[in-house]
This record gives structure tokens, sequence and C-alpha cells, in this order.
DNA sequence: GGAATTAGCTCACTCGATTGAGCAAAGAGA
DNA sequence: TCTCTTTGCTCAATCGAGTGAGCTAATTCC
């Protein structure tokens, strides 16, 4: 039924094994005559012959595959959508094929991984979990050699390679941009976790205060922690004496949160109050005045993560990504 | 170096075959010594020995995978976002894998489809295309055997099984949800293409009319075609003698700029104007009143095209979703 | 013209897992 | 004790493709 090296060999009266090198190789690569090798591309065709990698690859040990685990939040979230697509094309440009699975509870991340090593792919990338059992997992690959990605990874030095955007970096940007534009008090609305990818973001926030020689204010540190809102700071920060004339705000959330309720106050954004916010998450364009902000590069780690993977040794290490600038309406910094 | 059947054939004294057998099968479905049996788990677990299913699946003629080739938007797009997440969970609920390929050019296409015939996939799921020679490729593929899902396929009775959601239906409910809170003058904004979703939607408006004896006004049809604005669609509306008390738009989107320019224009909605959409989008939730909508189950759709190609002949058949009501603030409707 | 080289293949094994057929030993039954 | 059955395995072929070794016939070279 289906057509293999043999029934093709069987139709050009030649073994299989000749047959194989002339599908496989140029023709100035081996010893085949030219209108034999001719014959047998025909006929390979007529018949509609499809190499069978399973075959392939079980004797030349290899897989072409990459897998992928991730877990998609069940609301759309574009960080998400746009990490996959750049795992996923350049998984297609690379010429491999991408096995991913979706892995909501810790069982199926167990299977996932399980069923990935058993296709033996080539390496794989998984996101940053606080679970300390997928990190035991992913220490265990890592120790017995497999190759893994951790994207988004927040530890410092991690004992497996990571691809990360750098977020102090981005957290300077945003802040130096403010300063740029002759901004001087400068508040920040952090998420206030330590482990977090927020932290990383304050401390580019300290860092670019340093440089251009403004002082830390702790008055103007605001925080916006997990299920705390945004519109209850609002009122605070404006009641600082010696009111602040921007916000760098840890997020794209925070910045969209903070610029609705600075409008609804009656201040001007961003005449009265500039505002930058982090991510570039697409609601930007949505606000009543676009936000301005620093782009959490996602579809460029995740084609990143396929690029350690497959060129091995050499990029395969850990890696920070350097996020863009991205100035739109709110921080006054358009032209 | 690879942990085989071999290895723990040879730790244990005996054949590959009954290792096989013993790792494959329960004790009671097979004539083996229940104490040999527990020794070769035992190494197997020792070993790390992990199945290779290339050779299995050779060996079986089988895949255990499944192919979906869509596009993925390159602006985040939760429609997509919900399809994607519905087939990857289905796939490796069902203990499968998913095999990816996200294809821009008809290139890409045809490459997708080629590695996804290669792995001997279970069959492929594809996204409706106006384009002739994607349509071809998976005419041929159908013809040829090879189980493909199009999804979302508009055509009434296409020459492929296909998976989509009701269209009509979901037009009807809307237009009944508003017709049921009293309205007798409901405008219809269409995107006025006759092979799309979009007419689809229509056809369910004038059935839900007819249905319940409201006669069709055509001064209430507007069209909003692609790149056509909605704005300038609305002060026409409102300036219909016997103004319309309701709007049913074929999709959020529209739904959304009409609730906007209305809001704008210091008409109430929904007391003044009662608006619904369709396709229950994520920023449906975002505007100031939020979009009563009618939902496009991607989510349950992509679940769907994976069963169908899972359980074969039963399902593998033509398959309309039924659309749901969402009621939110902008019908009026909410209790 | 004879030896050496080369072209153009074939042969047979391999990758890892599976499975029908079959065989030796143990146990059951008469 | 002898036959029959059952247990507990082994053997060998198979899936489809790839490859080193080797073989024959044609060609080249001196």
């Amino acid at each position: 039924m289906t057509v293999t090296l043999k029934t093709i060999a069987e139709k050009t009266q030649l073994s299989p094994g000749a047959v194989s090198r002339i599908l496989n190789f140029k023709e100035k690569e081996i010893r085949i005559n030219a209108r034999t090798a001719e014959r047998v591309r025909q006929v390979a065709s007529e018949l509609g012959y499809v190499r069978n990698p399973q075959a392939r690859n079980l004797r030349l040990n290899i897989s072409n595959v990459i897998g992928a685990l991730i877990h998609l939040p069940e609301s759309v979230n574009d960080l998400y959508y746009h990490l996959f697509k750049g795992i996923s094309q350049a998984t297609s440009a690379a010429g491999k094929t991408l096995m991913f699975h979706d892995c909501d509870t810790h069982e199926e991340y167990e299977n996932g991984i399980k069923r990935l090593l058993e296709y033996r792919v080539e390496g794989i990338i998984t996101l940053h979990s606080e679970d300390a059992r997928q990190r035991k997992i992913v220490d265990d690959l890592f120790k017995k050699g497999t190759k893994v990605i951790v994207v988004n990874s927040i530890e410092k030095n991690p004992a497996w390679p990571y691809i990360n955007c750098d977020h102090e970096l981005g957290g300077f940007k945003a802040t130096e941009h403010l300063i740029q534009l002759g901004h001087k008090r400068i508040a920040h609305i952090s998420n206030n976790v330590k482990t977090s990818v927020g932290n990383e973001r304050y401390k580019g926030y300290c860092r670019a205060l340093r440089q251009y020689g403004l002082e830390k204010d702790d008055s103007l540190i605001f925080n916006a922690e997990k299920g705390g809102e945004v519109q209850p700071i609002i009122p605070k920060l404006l009641a600082v004496k010696n009111r602040p004339t921007a916000i760098f705000a840890w997020n794209d959330s925070t910045a969209f949160a903070a610029q609705r309720t600075l409008v609804e106050s009656g201040i001007r954004v961003p005449e009265d109050i500039a505002i930058i916010g982090f991510d570039d998450r697409d609601f930007t364009h949505l606000s009543t005045v676009s936000i301005s902000t620093v782009r959490y590069p996602m579809y460029r780690i995740g084609q990143q993560a396929v690029k350690a993977i497959i060129d091995g040794n050499e990029a395969y290490k850990n890696y920070l990504i350097e996020p863009e600038l991205v100035i739109r309406a709110s921080s006054g910094g358009e032209r």
C-alpha cells in the first residue's frame, strides 16, 4: 500500500540501497548513472513516494523535532501568543517540526516531558516555573544532558540555560527616556515581588536615577501587588509633596490603569504627568492616550530559544535579549 | 549509550521479545512469570529506559501525531489563540502529540503539509482558505484518503469535512435576544461579503425577524466592508426615519466601534440603543459598556477537530457547533 | 594487451520495538 | 508412568531507510 524504497526498487529493477542513495545525494556525490537516477526520481514522483522519517530517524538516530512545553493562560495573553509564534516560526524556518504540549497540571507537565523524551526531541523549551517539582524535572533533564532552555527564568544564575529579556536594562531605558524628557520627579509603581521580573525592572529604574544624578525618593515608590488595585494608588501619588511629573509603571496593565485613573481625575497625560509602561501589550494602542512602553520581545525570545537548541554549544548558553523602547503618546516623547 | 530493550534483555538474561511483552502487557494478558516481570520492570526503571516511538510506530505503522497547519496573524487574535489552545489541549488529553506549523506563505504551507505527511500524522487540521492552490492541496489530500479537517470553512457543502460554528444560528440567537427584549426596529451592520461568515450571520438575522413576524427593513441594513469605517455609519443610522432601537453588529469589532461612536454622540447604550455583537472577543469586557455578544466557540471547535480526527469515521463528518449567547450590558438584557 | 582504475551497482546488516510461531520444561490428569 | 496441557520463554522476521564493504563490468593508462 505505502510506497517505500523497496517499491521503487522493484519498479526500476534496482536495489533499495541504490534508490536510497539516488534520492538522498546529488549526482556528483555518488557513483551513479545519470539516466538511472533520472528514471528513479521519475518513478518516485509518479508513485508519490513520501520518505518515512520514523524509519530514517531511527536509523540515523536523529529526530528533527523540537519540543515545547508551555501552559497557555485561559484568557488570551499576547505575550504568550508572540512567544509561541516565535518558537513555531523559527522551528518551521529551520526545517524542523515543533511538538507542543500545553500543560496545565503538574501531571500533564510530567506526561508532556515523557512524550517529548520518547520522541528524542533535539531539545525542550519550557517556561520558568516556581513549582519545585517542575524545577526538579528541568534540573534532572539538564544533568542528564538533554538540551533544555528555560524561557523567562528570573533567577540570576540558574543551573540551566535560559533566555530572557533584560528586564533591568528595560527598566533603565524607560526611566532614562523620562529623564531625557526633563523629568526629575519620577514615580515608580512596582509589583513589589522580590523574585519577579518586576524587581529587575525596579533595579533598572534605580540605576537610571543614580546614573543621571537624581536622588531616589522612597515616597515615590508605590506597590501594586497581585490583586492590589492601581486605582487607590493614584490619589496617594497625587498627594505627595512635590508631586511627581512622570510615572514608570512596572507593566502595561498598571500603566493603563494609572492612565485611566489620572484622566478620570482630570489630570492630563502626558502634559501634567507622563507615563511609561513595560511589555508592549496590545491594549497599549487602545487607550485614549496610547501608552509608551518597553517591548518585552517575546517573539524574539521564542526565536532565540529555538536557535539555542539548534545551534547547540556555541549559542547554547544563558542569554539576555535587549528590550526596545516604544515611544507613544503617554510619555510625551513622540515627535 | 541509549537504553533499549536489548540492554534490558542482556541485564536480565532474557530475550528482547520477552522484555517487550513484559513492558507492554499486563501480567494476566501474557504468559509470563510474575517474578521475572517484576525484575524486568525494576531494571528498566533503574536504567531509565525510555521507549522509542520512532521504532515502535515504524513497526506498528502508526504515528500518534496530529498535525495542524495554521497561520497565526501577526497581531494577537484571541480567536486563533483559543482555537490553538483547543487543538493543543485536546491532543495532549488524548495522549497524542501535536505537530504544528505556522505557515505564512504558500510555500510554507506546502512544506508544512509535506512534513506532516512524512510523519504519517493521523490527520491534518487546517484553516479555511480562499487560495485556490491551498484548496487544491486539501482536495488532493482528501481524495488520497488522508484525514483532513477544515476549520471554519464557509462553503455550504465543501468537498472535504469541516467544522465550524453555526453562524446562521448565532445570528438568529443574537437577533432573537433583541426581539425578546422588546425591540422591533433592529438594525444590522454587516460586512456585505457574500462568501463570508458575515453573510451567514445576516441570514440568521433575517430568519429571526421572519420567525417573530417582524418585517425586514432594508434601510436598517448597513455595510461595514473591509476597510470601511463604522464611524460614518452611525449618523446615517441615527437619521433613519423611525430610528432603530437596537443594533446587531456582524462582529465585536464593529459592535465596539458602534458603541463608542454612539456614546460619543451622547446616545445611551443600551437605554437608547441596544447593541449586540458576535465573536466574544476579549475586548468586549474592556469597553465602557461591556458588549453583549454571541460566542464564536473557537476552543470547542479546536477540540472537536481533534476529536473528529481521532474518532475517525463516526464523528468524522461535517460538523456545526452551536454558538452561545453571552449577555452583558450593551444589550440591556443583563439582570 | 594486460594491469589498474573507476563506474555502477548489490548485499547484508543496522536502527529499536513488536509479534507469530515454536520449543523445552514443568505441571496436570488418568 | 505416560500423555496432554500449560507455562515461560526464545527465535526470527518485520517495519522503512541508510550505509560500509564488496563485486562485476567497463574504461583508462602505459
